[in-house]
RNA sequence: GCUCCCAUCGUCUAGUGGCCCAGGACACCGCCCUCUCAAGGCGGGAACACGAGUUCGAACCUCGUUGGGAGCGCCA
């Protein structure tokens, strides 16, 4: 055991995890939670770690798991090890159980479900806490086969818990508030709260950084972790994400799943700097690189309320990511969105091209795949408005005729084609609006496009003089 | 009902007793730019929940009120 005492030595690290159920898909306030774990590791030169809850059988699923960690692969929050599943650990909960059992930290009791929720009830008609009354608590009864036998915690019935939250601040709750809870259900599973203190025990978990809604949960987990002999980590419990209205986020009404952010459009490292400016702050400070927010965050600058989802500013990021970023780097992302609608990007344009005309103009992957379509697909529907008020008048035909010539023989670059249509206007005598809105209508159908030069140029020559000559017969008709 | 938590512009927030008749960002409005739509530039309106204290002085400290939220499971 030489070993074991020369690792005592070194300094603790810094190890945070995250948790989740197994219930459903990652959602953005798991999301957020999941960030602010990982980036307080990153910070601390820690390490970061999984957990899957997965004790409740009854709606844990191998579907869920693995969408939880498609959604973390997808926003790069990359784990140390690999995950430790709950399911697995059985063997290890009954022997911390046994421990408590024989050091008489725990007992069973065999009340059945309904006799509980009769206690309950009469505990809210004499307006107390609904909570258990400590029945089998002193009659040290032995281990019996029966239906309803579960082991309960013996917490301390004297004294406070408190603890220092590194987001709330200091929090105190009085052990009378407290009951014994249930550790081993009757199906031989493990409970939430005991489950949990010897993961954490075991996994070396330095900070717990969870969701608000654990914090009437911590002091019964301290209890269980004195109990247990061991150290107390340190907690800091984030306040909770609401909607716009201020509401709980359900799925009715908001989209909820981080997947679902990727369907919509948006970038990963948009929806991150999105959620950590999102119940944190640096100053005045808005836009965050990956190393920046590593660099800076810490728990301890996290708000103490509750914030609303904002859709409005997750649009404005993501499209100052749209703008900022390489657009090879978004190349990819961007033609997942392309695929999703049917468009073949070979078929067409450079995909960095096409990012850098639409990027100015939309807020989301999404939008821009949509519009994009214009030069991935033929011209399918036209905007009467837009034929009738630039195609059908006296100088459409002229600009258009005057165009196709020029541009049949142009350089295909966007600048020598920026220049025929300058040639155009002249020539002509027209306004550049009376030229560029009748050929926008010609490659597109409609009135609105990215500038007209490179309208033109992504259609490649050979397609816009098509489309010029079909817009010609529109024009006359 | 009981316990715990929270409270600055519509939203995210800065602010930790004087620098604040409160700053930034998103959104909104106006102007400029302009081949459309955007983007961009410039400007504007917009908040310390309320009431008592403490203090020479309070967005900041204390108490109360009101309003929100979470939890009170053999769910996590």
């Amino acid at each position: 055991m030489v070993q074991f005492r020369f690792l005592r030595r070194i300094p603790m690290t810094v190890r945070t995890r995250f948790a989740p159920s197994p219930t459903g898909f990652l959602h953005i306030g798991g999301a957020r939670t999941a960030l602010y774990c990982w980036l307080e590791a990153r910070r601390r030169g820690g390490e970061f770690v999984l957990r899957i809850e997965d004790t409740d059988r009854e709606r844990s699923t191998e579907e869920a798991v693995k969408a939880i960690l498609d959604a973390m692969h997808w926003l790069d929050l990359d784990a140390d090890e690999a995950p430790v599943y709950q399911t697995h650990r059985l063997d290890r909960y009954k022997q911390v159980a046994e421990k408590l059992l024989a050091e008489g930290k725990a007992y069973y009791a065999y009340e059945s479900k309904d006799e509980i929720e009769a206690m309950r009830d009469a505990a809210m008609a004499k307006g107390e806490k609904p909570r258990y009354n400590g029945y089998y608590r002193d009659r040290n009864e032995a281990f019996r086969e029966d239906p309803n036998r579960v082991i309960r915690f013996r917490n301390p019935q004297e004294g406070s818990v408190v603890f220092e939250d590194k987001v709330k601040g200091r929090i105190e709750f009085a052990n009378s508030e407290l009951d014994d809870l249930v550790i081993f259900r009757s199906d031989g599973w493990p409970t939430y709260n005991f489950a949990v203190v010897v993961d954490d025990i075991d996994m070396r978990i330095t900070e717990v950084i969870r969701g608000d809604d654990h914090v009437n949960n911590t002091p019964r987990q301290i209890n269980i972790y004195h109990a247990l002999g061991a150290p107390v980590p340190e907690f800091a419990h984030l306040p909770m994400i609401l909607d716009k209205e201020g509401k709980k986020l359900s799925k009715r009404t908001n989209s909820v799943s981080v997947m679902e952010y990727r369907e919509d459009g948006y970038l990963p490292h948009a929806i991150l700097n999105y959620l950590v400016r999102l119940g944190w702050s640096h100053g005045d400070q808005e836009i965050f690189s990956r190393e920046e927010m590593v660099k800076l965050f810490d728990t301890a600058d996290v708000n103490k309320a509750a914030s609303r989802f904002d859709t409005e500013k997750l649009n404005w990021l993501n499209q100052h990511y749209l703008k900022s970023d390489e657009p090879a780097t978004l190349v990819p992302e961007f033609e997942w969105h392309l695929q999703r609608i049917g468009i073949d990007a070979s078929k067409g344009p450079a995909p960095a091209e096409v990012i850098v005309a639409l990027r100015d103009r939309v807020h989301t992957l999404k939008e821009m795949a949509e519009r994009a379509k214009i030069w991935y697909s033929p011209i399918t529907e036209w905007d009467d408005k837009a034929v009738a008020k630039h195609l059908q008048n006296d100088s459409a035909p002229r600009v258009l005729d005057e165009a196709k010539a020029l541009l049949a023989a142009v350089e295909w670059q966007p600048e020598p084609i920026h220049q025929v249509i300058e040639q155009v206007a002249a020539r002509l005598e027209l306004g550049m609006g009376k030229i560029a809105q009748p050929l926008r209508v010609a490659m597109t159908g409609t009135q609105v496009s990215p500038s007209i030069d490179h309208t033109i140029y992504l259609c490649g020559r050979e397609e816009a003089l098509k489309r010029i000559d079909a817009a010609l017969v529109r024009a006359r008709g």
